[in-house]
DNA sequence: TGTATATTGTCCGTTAACCGGACATGCCGA
DNA sequence: TCGGCATGTCCGGTTAACGGACAATATACA
């Protein structure tokens, strides 16, 4: 029983591994015992002393003094609070958009809104046979040209809507000047939202030879981020393109949304699954 | 300058340690190469390709295809979300306790509102020299007859207060009964608020040879939070604690509401300080 | 009182695993 | 073409992480 050398050697090292797999076991029942860490983690107890030791060093974990028991502290924060909320969604969407661009050869990517405009935050371009250009994540996209900005107006809620034209109207990039044109805005909106996806204008191309289309993410209904595909004008029409590969854009979509959905229902605690490392004491 | 050996080796294991390290150096600039870890940590390359694999076995970090940048993801926060909010007030006493304890000769405790009652969450009993039972962490203390309770209803935002009371009359505790009686709240809130600190009342005694009184922590001008003193009666009567060792005792309360204001306040980024490892790749 | 069980804590010899020097590759600008 | 810079991998030497073993303490039960 000594040779289970299966495939468990993915890399990594030992030690920093089995000091993850306690920290995450004290977050399951904060205040834990050396036993009680031990048993729910299969590492033994010396191990554990020496890994509590280190987690103090750092400040991450104290020894509540009346129970002897080791408690998480506040500063345990400082190893997620890097991550953004705002994050989460390109970060959902990875795998999924990594499907997606093996039934649709064109790249997609994943883009959201800030700072008046739409930020291209993952991207399957690399992964695609038809990619031109390569690395277009933090590339920024216009709202009212740009498929992705057209996509996210289009199913955003109301206000959001509204605040971001007016805020349009005041900058200073070309692109927003046309925020004062009510009309056109609105025959932008009616057409996308009968349609169901958006397409970019010509006014607006990241590459001469390109043309994109996209749809939106909708959590609980409303835009949170859209999905853009690129293609090349040339191979094929919005229409064929729509024709072929919408479906499967909106199954992705789709996706991603259920995704956030499910994340943001649980507050983020109880979720499961300790990595299993099975080694008696 | 190469001897620095003065105290650096506390305990810990070598590789755990940095992986925390290039951790937090991961949270405090969200996208980072391999190389500004180097630089940013002064851990060689190579061990944070180790440090990386590692974390990305875990699913704590991911690399960004199209940029080569490694980013937190999502699961990241099962590293801290086992730590409830709730918990950051008893986390910041315990410092301040211990000083205190140092002070006033009596053991002192943090007691917090929970369920319809107050919770001792950590205690200097132990840790003073006239502690008589040990061991009071988790202790539950009823809210109209301990002076952890009195403290903490005369002084938390009225809305709270009233609904405090309102669950108190449906309890089946006997000592909460007497919420039944408004006249009596009524005077309990009103000797406490004159002196500024409450006492407990003789019903109620976790030991019958001790009495204690307590002042409120009170952050933003409300009470989060109680601390309580608990002293041998026969020694001492409440007035001559209190002349005693009163501002000692509202010193360490304001103290742990400045602790508490000033967390909160940051909504938690952007602290500093790595943890200092020097060594050149 | 003695015996058994459970839990916490520490020591220390062995060896696996971590370490970083060295090398290879690819990209860019001069 | 070359030099500078960044990324990635290999491999032998050394270290520090590992867990068996032992000790101490507390509690339960006969």
């Amino acid at each position: 029983m000594a040779e289970n050398s299966s495939e468990k050697r993915a890399s990594g090292m030992r030690s920093a591994e089995r000091l993850l797999i306690v920290l995450r076991a004290l977050n399951l029942r904060n205040g834990a015992t050396v036993l009680e860490l031990n048993r729910d983690t299969g590492i033994s107890r010396q191990a554990i002393y020496r890994i509590l030791d280190t987690l103090r060093n750092f400040g991450y974990v104290r020894r509540q003094e009346a129970t002897d028991r080791f408690h998480l502290t506040h500063m345990v924060r400082r190893l997620s609070s890097g991550f953004k909320d705002e994050e989460w969604i390109a970060d959902i969407a990875v795998p999924i958009l990594g499907r997606l661009v093996q039934e649709v050869v064109w790249p997609t990517e994943l883009s959201t809104f800030s700072d008046n405009a739409m930020y291209i935050r993952e991207s399957t371009r690399g992964r695609s046979p038809f990619t031109i250009d390569r690395v277009a994540v933090g590339q920024r996209l216009p709202m009212l040209q740009s498929a992705s900005g057209r996509a996210y107006l289009s199913y955003c809620p109301d206000p959001e809507r509204e605040a971001i034209i007016e805020n349009l109207k005041s900058s200073d990039d070309d692109f927003d000047k046309v925020a004062h044109k009510p009309d056109y805005i609105e025959r932008i909106l009616a057409v996308t939202r009968s349609r169901g996806w958006a397409v970019g204008d010509d006014s607006f191309r990241l590459h001469p030879k390109t043309e994109t289309l996209a749809v939106p993410v909708l959590v609980n209904g409303y835009a949170r981020a859209s999905l853009p595909l690129t293609y090349i004008a040339s191979a094929a029409t919005a229409e064929q393109i729509a024709e072929r590969h919408m479906n499967q854009l909106q199954a992705a979509a789709k996706e991603i949304a259920d995704r956030m959905e499910e994340m943001q229902a649980r507050t983020d605690d109880d979720d499961d699954d300790l990595i299993p490392i099975r080694e008696a004491s």
